[in-house]
Parts: C-alpha cells; sequence; structure tokens
DNA sequence: CGCGATTTGTGCACGTCTTCACAAGCGCCT
DNA sequence: AGGCGCTTGTGAAGACGTGCACAAATCGCG
C-alpha cells in the first residue's frame, strides 16, 4: 500500500508521521522484544534474525516481522535487524528516549520493594518522589529518597515533570490516590491495588493484580486436573457445584 | 508424575467434573468478577444485574453477559444474579474451593512484600513455602514462616502439594529455578524476572513485569504528548525517525 | 390472571490479532 | 556477473474477541 521507504535510502525524511498508531498488541511487545535486544546486544551481537530475536522474546517470528514492520522497515532481508539501530527505533516510539519521572504513592510493604528496585532505572525511568499518607513513614529514608506527605503532591508535580503515578496503597485509598494524581496532571497510573479505578478521558490506567494471575493459574491447574481425571466417568459426577445446580448441559459436545 | 490429592475428599480422588473450556479473555476476567462480587457481597447485596457488576468490574455489561453465560447460566432474567451463588459457581471455575499451595522462590527485596502480603490468604492460596539461595537468608523468619534453602525444593513438595510456584530471584536465576520447579512437579509458575522462561508443553508460565507495564504507559504518554504538540508540522522533532541516523538528540522536550 | 417493567442470554456483524505461506530483496560465493 | 541461499515484509485466511440490539423469560402489581 503506497510507497515504502528503503532504510538505507537517505533524504526521504519528513514524508510519513513518527508515530503511527500501533496496534495494542503490537506495543505491548516491543519491550519484551526491547529487553531481548539488550541482552542480545550485551553479548555482542550486531544483526539478528526474526527467528532468533522471536525466540529470545517468546513469540512467533512471523508476528515479530508484523510488529516491526508497523514501526517502519529497518530489517535487511538475508541479514536480519541491526541490533542498536532497532532498540533505538524501539526506545524513541515507546518515548524512552527522555527518562520519565515516576511517582511513587503508599510506600507499604510493596512501596519499599518497588523503590529499592533497580530495575526502573535501567530501563528508562526514574523515581522521582515517594509518597505516603502515613505520618510515621513521611520523612523515613529509602534507597537514597525521602518519603514526603501525599498532601505535597502538587509542589512535587511542580518540582518534577511527573510522566506516571504509581499506586501501591490499599485499595480503600486508591481511587483517592488516583483522583490527586489526575488532579496535579498525571495521566498515566500504574495501579497495584486490587480495585477499578475511574478517571477521566485521556488517563491511562494500568493495573497489576498479583491474585489474578495466581487465579488464572488455578483455573489452568484445575482444568489440567480434570482432564486427567479418566474420561470414561463422562459426564457423572457432576455434583460438586454448590448451591444444588448441576453445569451439566453446558456443552453438548462434551458428554458421552 | 504427580499424583494430584484433594485435601479432604478422600476415596474420591479422580472424580473432577469437566470443565467446559472457557475462551482465554474470559478466564482473565472471571478474577475480577469475584473480586467485585466479595465486595458486593460484603455491602450486603443479595443479587447484582449484569449492569452492576459489569460496572463494578469495569467491563462492559454484555461482555459480562456473554462470560457468566460461558459456565451455564445463573441468572434470572429480571432480576440478575445471585451474588452468593455466583462467587461460588466462579471460584468452582477457578479452582479455588482448594486452597492451593505456592511456593515462593526468591526472597529479596520483592520477595518479602509478596511473603508478607495478606491477599495471598483472603483470594484462595497459602503460601507452603519461602525459598532462597543464599544461605544468609536461609533460617530467617517472614511472618510466622522460615525460610529454606532451594535445594531443599524436593522435600518441601513431598510435604506440601505445591500447585503453584513463584519466582522472584534476579532473571539469571529464573530459569534454572524454573526447571527446579518443574522438576518436582510444579505445573503452573508465576514469573517476576523480566525474562523469558522455557518450560515443557503442559506446564503454565505467566509474567509480571512491571517495567512493561511501564512502558506501555510511556508509549502512550508519548504519543499523547505528538498528538497535542502538533496539528500541522512536518519537520519537528517527532519526524526524526527515518533514515537510521542518531533519533537521539532531537528529543528535549516533548513535555511540559 | 394478565400486563408492563426489567433483565438475561445470544445471534450477528464488525474489528483485532495471529499465523501461514511466499514473492521480493539482499549479500555472498564462485 | 550471475546464481543461490537466506531473510524480510505482507496478503490472505481464519481464529478470536467485542458490543449492539432484541427476543425470551421472569417478577411484581393491579
Ligand atoms: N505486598 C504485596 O506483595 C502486594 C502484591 C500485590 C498487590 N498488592 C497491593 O498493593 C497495595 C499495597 O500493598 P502493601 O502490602 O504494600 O500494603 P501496606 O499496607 O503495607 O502499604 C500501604 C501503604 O499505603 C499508605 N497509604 C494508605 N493510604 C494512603 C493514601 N491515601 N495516600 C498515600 N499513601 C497511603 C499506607 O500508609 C502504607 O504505607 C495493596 O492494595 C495490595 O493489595 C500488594
Ligand atoms: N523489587 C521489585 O520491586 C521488583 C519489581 C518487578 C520485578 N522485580 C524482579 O523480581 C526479581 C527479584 O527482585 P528483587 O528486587 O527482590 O531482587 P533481590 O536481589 O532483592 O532478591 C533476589 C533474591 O533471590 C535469591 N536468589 C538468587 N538466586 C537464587 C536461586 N537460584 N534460587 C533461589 N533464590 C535465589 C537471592 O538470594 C535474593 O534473596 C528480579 O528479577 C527483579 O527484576 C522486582
Amino acid at each position: 500500500m503506497s510507497q515504502h521507504r528503503h532504510p538505507g535510502a537517505p533524504g526521504r525524511a519528513g514524508a510519513v508521521p513518527a508515530l503511527p498508531d500501533l496496534p495494542e498488541a503490537t506495543v505491548a511487545r516491543l519491550p519484551e522484544y526491547l529487553r531481548a535486544l539488550h541482552n542480545l546486544a550485551e553479548t555482542g551481537n550486531e544483526t539478528v534474525s526474526s527467528e532468533g530475536l522471536a525466540n529470545a522474546a517468546g513469540v512467533n517470528s512471523a508476528k515479530l516481522r508484523k510488529d516491526l514492520s508497523q514501526l517502519g522497515s529497518y530489517g535487511t532481508r538475508g541479514v536480519g535487524y541491526d541490533v542498536a539501530l532497532l532498540i533505538e527505533q524501539i526506545e524513541y516510539v515507546l518515548g524512552l528516549t527522555q527518562r520519565r519521572a515516576v511517582a511513587l504513592v503508599g510506600v507499604g510493604n510493596l512501596g519499599h520493594a518497588l523503590a529499592g528496585y533497580d530495575g526502573f532505572a535501567s530501563r528508562g525511568f526514574r523515581i522521582a518522589a515517594l509518597l505516603d499518607a502515613d505520618p510515621g513513614r513521611v520523612g523515613e529514608e529509602i534507597n537514597g529518597m525521602v518519603v514526603r506527605h501525599v498532601d505535597e503532591l502538587p509542589r512535587v508535580a511542580a518540582e518534577e515533570s511527573i510522566a506516571i503515578g504509581v499506586i501501591a496503597t490499599p485499595a480503600s485509598a486508591a481511587q483517592r490516590v488516583a483522583d490527586q494524581l489526575v488532579a496535579v496532571g498525571v495521566t498515566s497510573i500504574l495501579n497495584f491495588a486490587p480495585c477499578v479505578l475511574s478517571v477521566p478521558d485521556g488517563v491511562d490506567v494500568r493495573k497489576v493484580d498479583l491474585a489474578i494471575e495466581l487465579q488464572i493459574l488455578s483455573f489452568h491447574e484445575h482444568r489440567k486436573a480434570s482432564l486427567t481425571a479418566l474420561p470414561s466417568t463422562g459426564g457423572s459426577a457432576l455434583t460438586a457445584l454448590p448451591g444444588g445446580l448441576a453445569v451439566t448441559e453446558s456443552q453438548e459436545a462434551i458428554g458421552t
């Protein structure tokens, strides 16, 4: 469709929008590619094939090529992708060419771990502030940073240009904290509290919920266990369902 | 091979009802519904409409109805869903009727936070073992549990029927730990280390990577900034991609 | 007892994502 | 230079997921 630019061709810059809207699924995989690429770069690789990179990132190679093709062609047929160039490409698209400031709200059990995590710094982020509501926690020093009171958020936001807010408070406080973050202009939130946040349009929220992950795994355990059970019973023992109801006829195909 | 034990269900081992194979997307949402339902139950609600529950879970109501219909019809037209019954239903499907034992490997920064997290217990899981490779950490007591050496994993697995392994070690050790977990019969792994694990067929791995979440948010920040920045310009910093030249310099002030 | 209000369950159409398969492009070797 | 093997980029097809819109079912009430 339309003209496509050749990687080596000089002077064709400017004809194409810098940030095409990538499919969400692609965006979600780019960080994985980036991590794999950094590994490859550290081990001295100059180029990598889609097959090799796909392997390192744990995805299908056709998918990887299609993903990369979304951000413009940067591979060389017969050779592969230039590792360093691709890193710059992806970092640019992800907006990592500037180190983004993160405000961490809720310095409890989990917050301590996050504050001490060096994976922030090495992957393009900088913890710019630690905030908590507990007066007993305010003033505490963690990893060279002092915990400030959450009500200082407006002042903190004025000092630093906070790009992302991380919520690690109990669920009961999360919505309030989110509101405070939004109020000072934060438009991206990572939420560790197990609850739904409601935010205005234009604000992105992503959620990490450990229990959900475990429960998904639990489902698959359950399913695997039911498969190992003898198939000969054929829909007999559906008694375990509480409430006096049974799942009996949900899928005809399963029965004998 | 791992014989599956049902604690408290003697003589009936293997009599597991067949599970309809739910779409993955549905499975991933069930825990969210479950959490919302527990909230509703605590606030005294006996029934809930698909609209109400969808709201509480942050999803579309048609999607919710379709999800619930996958596990058999348990709503009453004109009324809604029985909260308590639906909770039992979902917990059954997710395999939460038995409390699953979790082994946590890597009791460092993050591992400590996880070990002290009460969200495990309240959502159907039980930390059955804390394991670490550092002799200096072995013997330490956290939250009433003693850290044991990771080489004791086989013994631990023999004592408890470990359903899920959680990896919170550095990435460099993660694959080795995964192998050890698989070797003792664990078929579900939650991995916090930023790396791809390779495991045999039949073993499920889910990954939680904080940096990936932040980078996805960063992308959207970048995109939002580029939308507000230039409605009509063609040659500003945003078009600096092509040509394979350094992209880095052209990025100084995207924020604000 | 019937009727209207309410809410579920689902057929259908649409959009997104994945995967295969292969032509086109590239470098290397002869 | 030309051919050969390797790799990318992408068309097409199908799988999967989503949301609308509405018939069917149920309840409450007069
Ligand atoms: N600990 C874990 O491993 C873990 C794992 C997954 C999810 N979570 C979730 O993360 C959140 C935090 O967990 P935790 O174990 O660290 O809890 P915690 O109680 O140890 O820490 C919560 C912190 O938030 C602070 N806080 C409370 N209200 C606040 C407010 N309005 N503004 C600012 N700070 C406030 C508290 O003072 C406390 O320091 C919880 O929602 C929990 O469910 C925790
Ligand atoms: N700290 C965070 O907030 C955070 C957030 C996201 C991801 N992570 C990831 O989680 C992992 C752990 O992070 P951390 O900050 O707790 O690191 P850490 O270094 O504090 O802890 C790692 C622990 O693993 C133990 N360990 C090392 N090799 C082991 C082995 N072979 N078997 C058993 N235990 C072993 C170490 O002794 C140490 O106690 C890392 O991969 C990190 O990237 C951490």
